[in-house]
DNA sequence: CTATAGATAATCT
DNA sequence: GATTATCTATAGG
């Protein structure tokens, strides 16, 4: 259903770059485009995979398509999508978005903060579409989450990743080019 | 505008 | 007991 995804993460990170993103809330989407992402394997240091199958983890190494969320820093929930192929590991971090839809609910999830800073981290993505812990093992357009194709063409540029003390070697952070 | 401290709990060693 | 794929407020330039 999502070639995209199957190839494996850094490809997919590089790819998702313009994909839409939305959460179901009753009618209305509420997301946008995706404008950064990160790439985790099981080979990579930086991966919660990387030490193998735990509860946390077990959906990473299901097949691509599917949600995974992580509570982090005891206060924040952080979305990926599972990629690769089934029992791989792999997963792409959303990191920021491109509101286009249900911006007032992304307002009011967010405290009206400015509209700058609705989605632009992985934690304020989760808050702002409305995902928690419930989600992780959820599947895409499967109800709740749309990942849709790009509407138009983005340059992306591949940097290192953010927040991270291993491996940061690895250029698997892919951001939308700004101009 | 940049820099930094503090919050706060699951997860793993 | 240490670490953490973060965010926000606050202080300073």
């Amino acid at each position: 259903m999502f070639d995209v995804l199957e190839e494996g993460a850094v490809s997919a990170a590089r790819q998702l770059i313009g994909w839409h993103l939305y959460t179901v809330d009753g009618s209305s989407r509420v997301g946008g485009a995706i404008i950064e992402a990160e790439a985790y394997t099981q080979e990579d240091a930086a991966s919660h995979s990387y030490r193998g199958r735990t509860p946390r983890t077990e959906i990473m190494f299901g097949p691509a398509g599917y949600v995974y969320v992580y509570f982090s820093y005891g206060m924040h929930w952080c979305m990926n999508i599972v990629t690769g192929q089934n029992g791989r590991g792999e997963a792409v971090l959303i990191r920021a978005i491109e509101p286009d839809e249900g911006i007032e609910i992304m307002r009011k999830r967010r405290n009206n903060r400015p509209d700058s800073e609705l989605t632009d981290g992985p934690a304020k993505v989760c808050q702002a579409l409305g995902v928690t812990g419930v989600d992780s093992g959820v599947r895409l357009n499967d109800g709740k989450f749309l990942l849709l194709p790009p509407r138009s063409t983005y340059e992306v540029k591949a940097t290192e990743r953010i927040g991270i003390s291993k491996d940061t070697h690895r250029l698997w952070r892919f951001v939308a080019k700004r101009h």
